[in-house]
DNA sequence: ACTTATTTTCAGAAAATTTTGAAAATAAAG
DNA sequence: CTTTATTTTCAAAATTTTCTGAAAATAAGT
């Protein structure tokens, strides 16, 4: 396989898979452009790249920015700015965890305990069958959550991240 | 709150949930209802319960079943079908995990020893770059497969399932 | 075999999401 | 201050995904 060909298939296949977990095809496309990129890329190298608008280009940089996976960096006498991505899949991996937490698990746990203080007879079947779900949901997202904040957690503690990994 | 209306919520939230992880919105409705119903629903209940019509109902339906995480149950003396989801959300995740392991882990890790096997130089920083990444991604993406390997192994078992679920 | 109940399929319609591109905003250079 | 380069925004267009509903298929009952 040609160099060319295999970015182009690894471009394709990481835009998939990103599509298939509620991530945007052209975020995950762009990301994985950076990803593979010996150097800062702007947004016109991005545009030709992947054949796609200067807006469209501008949004998902933005979003990557947001996730905490690409970085804006000025080159001096180059009034472009250009992208670059974190290059440590390990970091990738917790940066998304921690935005989706955050974004998603952390709103679950609210919204079940919420929901647990209904009224009503709580030997009613189906009010039983629903606090016990609400419940055993609950218990389950905050397990997920503090195991989440674990994982996070040494990672941003550079030694230990070190120490783990060299053991892996 | 008042039952039918944190039954609402629930089902809502569950909706949005799913949908902010790629899955189908209306999947994730009407698991959300089996959830919490206190004995199996037909397809009609499910099309009133939440005003769609019966061909949504009867594919999404077909996708939580494939998913294995809800069964059709037949009621002795009725024509119709009937469906239950599983209870135990620990179940539910391992066997969501399970598929999605197989549907895009899988993948993603033949992908990524495909397109290490490019032609050049291997000194070239932009094929460095590239090889590196893909070298990167699957062994990340080879943890991640065995460690819920593990974590699936652990929960079919019975006995040790149990065990661990005691001390969390 | 015929009738009736129920489920499945899938083409077209509707809805949701993504993308474009040009105009507005911003920022640097002269 | 003016010009030029670059980035951002966002309404409208294109695309993708989801949903409907009626027809076809399947299955049960008489």
């Amino acid at each position: 396989m040609e160099l060319q060909e295999a970015k182009q298939h690894f471009i394709q296949s990481w835009g998939v898979f990103g599509s298939s977990w509620g991530i945007n095809r052209t975020m995950a496309q762009i990301h994985a452009l950076l990803l593979i990129a010996p150097k800062p890329l702007n947004a016109d190298d991005i545009m030709e790249a992947l054949q796609i608008s200067r807006g469209n280009t501008n949004m998902n940089v933005r979003d990557l920015m947001n996730w905490n996976i690409v970085d804006k960096v000025l080159i001096p006498g180059d009034r472009k700015e250009y992208f670059v991505a974190e290059k440590d899949i390990w970091k990738v991996a917790m940066r998304i965890m921690k935005e989706r937490k955050k974004r998603e698990l952390d709103p679950i746990i609210q919204t079940m305990e919420q929901i647990k203080n209904i009224e009503g007879d709580k030997k009613d079947a189906e009010t039983k069958a629903f606090i016990d779900m609400a419940n055993q949901i609950q218990k389950f997202a905050k397990q997920a959550d503090s195991a989440l904040a674990g994982l996070i957690k040494a990672d941003e503690n550079w030694f230990t991240g070190t120490l783990l990994k060299m053991f892996k």
